[in-house]
DNA sequence: CTGAAAGCGCTTACAG
DNA sequence: CTGAAAGCGCTTACAG
């Protein structure tokens, strides 16, 4: 491997010097950059990221934390979060964690000394006590999609605000016995998911039927078993809220297996608008959340807590939108 | 932050014995060791990762270069590697390309000077002199997906057969007339499987249409418009085969807006076999791809090689088999 | 503007 | 079995 010394011999100067002129933060002379730059092209020189490393206390590379990349949410996320590194010189390292507290301190005990100058998580479950912990250390921390308090920056959407608006989309469409199939309610994003729900039916006057909510459905599968068993239990709503698009696709399947049409028999909207949803049939109502952009601010906000730039936590909460298509749609 | 050197003063012997006594590989006195333990455990020491890869050459991460992580199928793919670099000891850096040989080369660049143990591509193009040139300076590579050819450690499927063997299946079923919707030609994966195609057709004496073969389609979108462009121009194939899932699922929205029966008009079957398949309405047929496996096997020789194990290149080849649904049923 | 020296935190031959 | 020393490849005060 060729070294900065071996640089230096060839342009004829120290190591120091070869140093100084490609961090371009300390004035060196002309003449002299530019004999170090011929001799880094000859040998096609590339320094060491660890000597750097050891010797500047920092990476340029942050840990992504997050469930499962294999949730349609998270590629999204994660490109986001990984082109906005890719151009500041930064360098993501992907760390799924299914969830588990373990495997979150696994990552985070690893990669903590040195290796990485912050993290991203999306990974907040109620006991968040290490990312909190993490924080008070001062390491660089920004939570992504999934909020623990204030206290911890934060790039959000607004949970109550759109399932809130997405119920009041139903309920103006004439949809008067509205199911709620919902995730995990260890979740802050699902408990505002459902609070809105609730408080949409509340304001219209909408007496709140237990049995029309499902809780704790991650997997489309579950969705799928779930709906048929609401519909066997004799339970026959007008209309389906899933709290994300997989669900939604769960609930189309057992609708399709009970011969039941969308939206003529019962209407459905998903959360998420991932990108199948519009090539869906009937194409999936659903509620559109940023998630690429929120990945980029996410990462955009960690390279300036990183730089110490205005450290006082903030939350960004950025609009989520309803995107109306078929599966909703009135009988004229 | 604690050193090695703090945990060597607080169990009273040295740096050296404390870093013998973490490593194992060298005797140390039993009661030496219990010390040394004690003092790590109480100052809650992790030994700086930088510092050791800078001594060791190496540093148990390695990069993950794929072309867009947003593409379905990378995500089962990235997570069967990181699942088995974790139980390892390894840290996975996702690497995001674009099918840009530019930016591949940048991480390559960045991460080839003693960041990385080495690579695994599933990116390879037809000019993939990068990836070559990388393995001839000996780093480790494994490409998965897609191959260049057998000079290079390699995990995919059998893309020419499984091809081959999704169009007998629809030529039994009595289909005749089968469009290909096929992916960028100048990846290997989507040449064989029009090959494939091809193969299966002449050996059913069914003569090839080239108007039914569209070639360069990668997003929903695009599958959605040429779809819609080939009916529009008057063909009218009673099947059709898209080479993803994707470009089945847009290929699905077309019929659906052109209010086209699938399967009773036309069938339709997919490749990758993705989670919502099963799911969408008609639930559609399609080719199995065990991603998640082959990322597995992908880390797990990617380690071999890393270790010096049995560095002769080999290509592990995968079965993909065909999940019958009802996008290509035959009315009885 | 430039060089020699120290040091980042480890590991491992070298002695003993 | 254990310690002192050297060195991995950088950067940066310290002198000049």
């Amino acid at each position: 491997m060729v070294t900065i010394k071996d640089v230096a011999k060839l342009a004829g100067v120290s190591p120091s010097t070869v140093s100084r002129a490609l961090s371009g933060k300390v004035p060196v002379d002309g003449e002299t950059k530019k004999k170090v730059m011929e001799a880094v092209e000859a040998l096609n020189y590339k320094p060491n990221v660890l000597a750097k490393g050891l010797k500047e206390g920092r990476t340029n590379t942050i840990g992504l934390v997050l469930p499962n990349i294999q949730n349609p949410i998270f590629p999204y996320v994660a490109r986001g979060v990984e082109d906005v590194a890719r151009q500041n010189g930064y360098t993501v390292i992907l760390c799924n964690t299914d969830e588990s507290k373990d495997i979150e301190l696994d990552y985070i005990n690893k990669l903590k000394n040195r290796w990485v100058d912050g993290f991203i998580f999306a990974t907040a479950v109620r006991d968040a006590t290490h990312i909190l912990d993490l924080k008070d250390e001062g390491v660089p921390v920004v939570l992504l999609v999934r909020n623990i308090d204030n206290k911890v920056d934060a790039v959000i959407i607004d949970n109550f605000k759109a399932a809130y608006e997405g119920t009041c989309y139903l309920i103006e469409l004439g949809y008067k016995s509205i199911a709620f199939i919902n995730g995990n309610p260890e979740l802050s994003l699902y408990r505002e998911r459902l609070a809105g729900y609730k408080s949409a039916l509340k304001e219209n006057n909408i007496p709140i039927d237990d049995r029309l909510i499902v809780q704790n459905v991650e997997k489309m599968e579950e969705a799928y078993n779930v709906t048929s068993a609401l519909l066997d239990g004799g339970i026959m709503p007008d209309a389906i809220f899933a709290a994300s698009d997989p669900k939604a696709y769960g609930a189309m399947g057992a609708l399709r297996d009970k011969n039941i049409n969308i939206p003529n028999d019962i209407a459905l909207m998903g959360f998420d608008d991932l990108d199948t949803s519009k090539y869906m049939n009937p194409s999936l109502t659903s509620i559109s959340q940023p998630c690429y952009k929120m990945g980029t601010a996410a990462m955009l906000r960690l390279i300036e807590l990183i730089e110490g730039k205005d450290v006082k936590p903030k939350v960004d909460t950025f609009d989520a939108h309803i995107v109306k298509r078929d599966s909703t749609k009135r009988n004229e």
